[in-house]
DNA sequence: GAATCATATAAATAGTAATTTATATAAATT
DNA sequence: AATTTATATAAATTACTATTTATATGATTC
């Protein structure tokens, strides 16, 4: 994969909230997911399939449950990073993105 | 700033362009990018400007020209590792993102 | 001060992606 | 085997963002 196209991934609000979660607590199933951020189901599943055929998280079924976690240890760091690096950057923009 | 913001900022093809560029060559001019790059200078100008009202890039002018460069040394470390994560990812899916 | 070079802005268009709503599948429990 | 729990899929809607085209501003050179 290239690296636009990577962010491309991860930028979306819900998917990067998907990834901050599973930073910290390493695997997690559907329904943890809807109950620790404010969504609706179809919408996270349909965010961890994208992530999944992205190569971004990777899956086992357990039971009836069905657990996700960030696919490698890089992945991981970057999110961290990202979160830093944004810390660093003052708020000045009233525009739509930031 | 937060994290997806951030993010929303440079997974755009053409920002993200400019960000490898200013990453390897420091600083560079709006007509540096147009040469380097494919792209019509009123849509580099257009992804500049988005970028300093972000706070992601910085500029000064010189003479007719202005100059730009990313903002600070820990964005210019995320560029590097976002290409380096996206190289780990086996691009398996051939959806409009990867 | 007219012409040129460099960049910026604005409006219009086109393309894409997230969310909601409704429903289906699949495993487990009774 | 019927019911419940957990997740997935599909279609429809809504919302957003990049790019193009045209034009304007601003600094420099002749």
């Amino acid at each position: 994969m290239n690296g636009v196209n990577l962010l491309k991934c991860i930028c979306d609000e819900t998917r990067f909230e998907i990834l901050e979660l599973l930073e910290r607590k390493k695997e997690l199933c559907v329904s943890d997911f809807v109950n620790n951020m404010k969504k609706d189901q179809p919408l996270i599943s349909h965010h961890l399939k994208t992530l999944k055929q992205c190569g971004i998280v990777k899956s086992r079924s357990e039971g009836k449950k069905m657990m996700y976690e960030i696919s490698n240890s890089q992945l991981r760091e970057l999110i961290v990073n990202v979160k830093q690096a944004s810390k660093k950057i003052p708020s000045l923009c009233k525009d739509s993105c930031c």
